[in-house]
DNA sequence: TAAAGTCGACAACGTGGTTGTCGAAACAGT
DNA sequence: ACTGTTTCGACAACCACGTTGTCGACTTTA
């Protein structure tokens, strides 16, 4: 808070930047590896689903966004084949999200490249500042894991 | 790079949790000092807009969006009394966007915010760890300013 | 068994993008 | 001075992603 402080607007922005930076480096990379047609929000949903799976109202519990929203989203995901909608047999109502072999194969090259992308960030900066990054980020933002809330936030 | 690496998702969510959480934040802030209505695009599209005003076209261009996306942002900022069109008298085919004074003010109160939430941040984390954080991530994305290319980016 | 809650689906809508087209105006080259 | 090219803003149609409201079917609870 000296004389020249810095204009509120850059720490937001650096934020932005380096999140729509690796983003756009993961998709780009998932798309030379037989994914082309997953957006962003894909990933966010099928991470929302998980391995064991989960109802569409549950996704869009854990999501932040309406079962509707949800429901569209997965919409999406089945027709390019990432998911698939099984019958539940205890509960006629419910329709069980299932990752096909193709979703999971997404989330786990997901994994893989950002793993890569952090340790070129480690690269440029050093373990030790990355470690550092995270830590802080963590202790100003509890709760950064799922639910994420992340899809709409511009809607 | 160890037995236990870091689960790859964790950093973009940081940094997207750290990001979002600043501008939640303002914007809760900001409704209450008479900018109720200004969503987080209206704000980005402001910027880009400038003191000294642009027409549609070089929004677009600074936003990194098509001029048809930009006029209808403009169509929205217009309706809410943010910003008007004037006529430019050296050329009949371009229309200035202005910010009025209220879209000044929203301006002027959301750096004054973010100043604050920036402060906040130095309380939690000590002022050298902020301008750390600050300067890692400048190191890794280059041109965090305008043009931003912030809209749309999940679309 | 009746009432209340939840599930997925459907419809209508808002916002923030896209491409394509268009007439009007400015500009560049002959 | 005319002609072709570029740029401007506007309009239309469309897509992605969200919202509320409604609905019938089913489950749960009292």
């Amino acid at each position: 808070m000296a004389d020249n402080d810095p204009p509120g607007f850059e720490l937001p922005l650096l934020l932005f930047a380096g999140f729509r930076s690796l983003i756009d480096q993961l998709h780009a990379e998932l798309a030379t590896r037989g994914h082309p047609d997953v957006r962003p929000a894909y990933g966010f949903a099928m991470q929302a689903i998980g391995v064991l799976g989960a109802t569409a109202s549950e996704i869009g519990r854990r999501l932040g966004v309406s079962k509707q929203a949800a429901g569209k989203t997965v919409d999406r995901l089945a027709a390019l084949g990432y998911v698939e909608r099984v019958d539940d047999p205890h509960d006629a109502r419910r329709k069980l999200i299932r990752l096909t072999p193709r979703g999971i194969d997404s989330l786990v090259q997901s994994a893989e490249i950002f793993d890569r992308l952090r340790a070129r960030w480690v690269e440029a900066l050093g373990a030790d500042r990355v470690a550092q990054l995270e830590s802080s980020l963590r202790t100003v933002v509890p709760n950064a894991g799922f639910p994420v809330d992340v899809p709409g936030w511009f809607g």
